[in-house]
DNA sequence: TCCCATTGTGAATCTTTTA
DNA sequence: GTAAAAGATTCACAATGGG
């Protein structure tokens, strides 16, 4: 395909130093560069979402779906082929020591897992990017989809000498080595490109602190980037702010031209200031079922309040049995003293030999472990 | 294949009542069991080591990618061979509303998956079970592989009625839905099988946590739990604590003898600790006109918004009047508020002493009536 | 300016029963 | 089988607007 077309020369000093944005076809366009010559990929293709029909948010509003003709698919054979083929041609620019990453979720990343190792990649890890703040299951039939996969791969089983930068990133987590289970929010706020009518400019933007993340693990200053789904840019805008030179992919024209404006807005860091990020502080909610898991309280067991006088049983699943009534121990607590609300914590107690005790101090047990455990 | 061997007839009443160990081939096995007779499938299936063997070779280390890739493809392709051949056996026995977890790593839980598309199979989620004490990577090359997937499939897109206990789930998390990546610990002390060595029984027994919350969330007290990589039999010994049957298959005699000692040592919870959880999806329906025969609401009294701007009359039929329109409290509620759908029992309120209450509220007493009267 | 209530929104494979 | 009706359903933030 020869509708490859090259961004006009750019102005600023930062495209030339830095970065290439390349308009036209993925494929087309990986074929064209030179072979062996990127340090690392970064890919977040079509997820292929097979959507049936309209969702409403309880309050009826519709949700804005992923319904774009790119997010398209025949066929998993199609998909297949698209991803076998935009795979291959990545694989050809990559040098030997080169690592791809690709992001996906249920409904497309076991296809590109096992395409990938079908072609003879090596999977170094499965990352998990936990989202704190995702879109809710608004109709109470699943879990809420929390996260997405990425995968990291190198050429091959054989592949030395690839990058991880494993004592910065240890040093940047409490001396603590990385895991392989990221928590980052969702890309809103400032950070979310807007066009002149306040619409998202692109779907699915990736927030900048993964980005930042799977930069600074995996590649050095210098090194080229490769993003061959570039949408607005991201990849781009954190490699030129974390001092990697860029090459963006991207076929659709108005997303183009969103990531160029965004990437020349961007200021490197000083040389120096390119240390690993420290990961999130997670917030340790401890819920009630967990407390019933770790077998802290045993399912059958009653819990009173501080007087003794009112008694619910402990479920399996984490909930009270008030007589018939089934329900968390904040609502159970609520009903049973007939009050709007109620803290169920420090509410409800378990019989000890000293006499009654909130179930408060179960949970400060568990957090006391996930304290200990960095998790 | 015929080396398909019953267990001995159970001894205790446990195995009559709830259990059946099959020791044998899993294919052959599933085959045998009864079509369409098992409610949830738990799946833990092996990560083909020869692979892996393979794959270490020093002479493979050195060839060009691409025969590598086709070397990889000979051996991926008899996993996937098996793969596919136990989930169409699994299949044949699911009910049409079963559903099925598989649980794996990146090295095999991507095939799994892509699989599972190709027979059919609708996946509901994919669920990371992250552990708080994982094993560290040793040589500081890779982040710390700190979690492994699990997917949640149906049978197919058009599966209706499988079990998801959303409101149990919610009650045991703070009243927050459950998410898509889980906390537990992985299995060690106590609850680890060794055997008089010290040694442990399985290298890779799971946490019984993790299994209860699997039970908890997508089956109810009753249904048959089938496990066609049963191993230590954790599957079986969650089953008969939370009051599920159990089909566990088992083609190692060690393996087996030792999960069949463990189930035997459990003790079922009390009923009321795991009871299926009320439900309003389940609880019996009730017309508006039964709240209105009742007199729990007069006809030619009004029904508000919760704002209080929108009224409708209730007419004695069990319809509301809006202006001249008359219809179901869910067509009017929908048309005051120029909406696709509306559930009128939340939407519209009476006005009382203590301000609006919603008519669920009088529907509630009508429920409460009937689970006292045994309806 | 601050506080609080209200509104908006995010990669979503998101219902079940009766006629 | 299809079509219509009944009825169940959201969390974390950010932006906006009123007092």
């Amino acid at each position: 395909m020869s509708q490859v077309v090259r961004a006009p020369a750019p102005s600023a000093s930062i495209q030339n130093a830095s970065g290439q944005l390349i308009i036209g076809d993925c494929i087309a366009a990986l074929s064209d560069l030179p072979p062996a010559s990127v340090d690392l990929v970064f890919a977040d293709p079509p997820y292929n979402l097979q959507l049936q029909n309209e969702l409403q948010r309880p309050d009826l509003s519709v949700v804005d779906a992923v319904d774009d003709a790119w997010d398209q698919f025949e066929s998993f054979e199609a998909y297949d082929n698209f991803t076998r083929a935009w795979l291959l041609a990545a694989r050809r620019a990559m040098k030997p020591s080169a690592t791809l990453w690709v992001i996906g979720s249920y409904h497309n990343i076991f296809r590109v897992g096992t395409i990938l190792q079908d072609l003879g990649f090596w999977i170094l890890n499965d990352v998990v990017w936990r989202k704190t703040n995702p879109m809710p299951n608004f109709r109470g039939r699943r879990f809420t989809n929390a996260h997405e996969t990425m995968i990291w791969a190198a050429r091959g089983p054989d592949a030395k000498g690839y990058t991880f930068n494993y004592e910065a990133l240890k040093g940047g987590n409490e001396d603590l080595q990385l895991r392989s289970d990221w928590l980052f929010p969702i890309c809103t706020g400032e950070e979310r490109l807007k066009d002149e009518d306040g619409r998202k400019v692109h779907p699915t933007q990736k927030p900048e602190a993964l980005l930042s993340r799977v930069l600074l693990s995996a590649s050095k200053p210098g090194d080229v980037v490769l993003d061959p789904f570039f949408g607005s840019g991201t990849t781009g805008a954190v490699a030129k702010r974390l001092g990697r030179r860029w090459i963006g992919i991207e076929r659709d024209r108005t997303y183009a031209a969103a990531a160029q404006a965004r990437i020349d807005a961007v200021e490197p860091l000083p040389e120096g200031a390119i240390a690993a990020a420290p990961s999130k502080r997670e917030a340790p909610r401890v819920a009630f079922a967990e407390v019933v898991t770790r077998g802290l309280v045993q399912p059958g067991a009653m819990l009173r309040d501080a007087k003794g006088r009112i008694e619910a049983m402990v479920r399996a699943d984490g909930t009270l049995a008030w007589g018939s009534v089934v329900g968390s121990i904040h609502r159970i607590g609520a009903l049973a003293q007939d009050a709007q609300a109620c803290n169920g914590w420090t509410f409800w107690h378990v019989k000890t030999d000293k006499g009654l005790k909130p179930i408060d101090e179960l949970r400060a047990v568990i957090r006391r472990e996930l304290a200990h455990a960095g998790a």
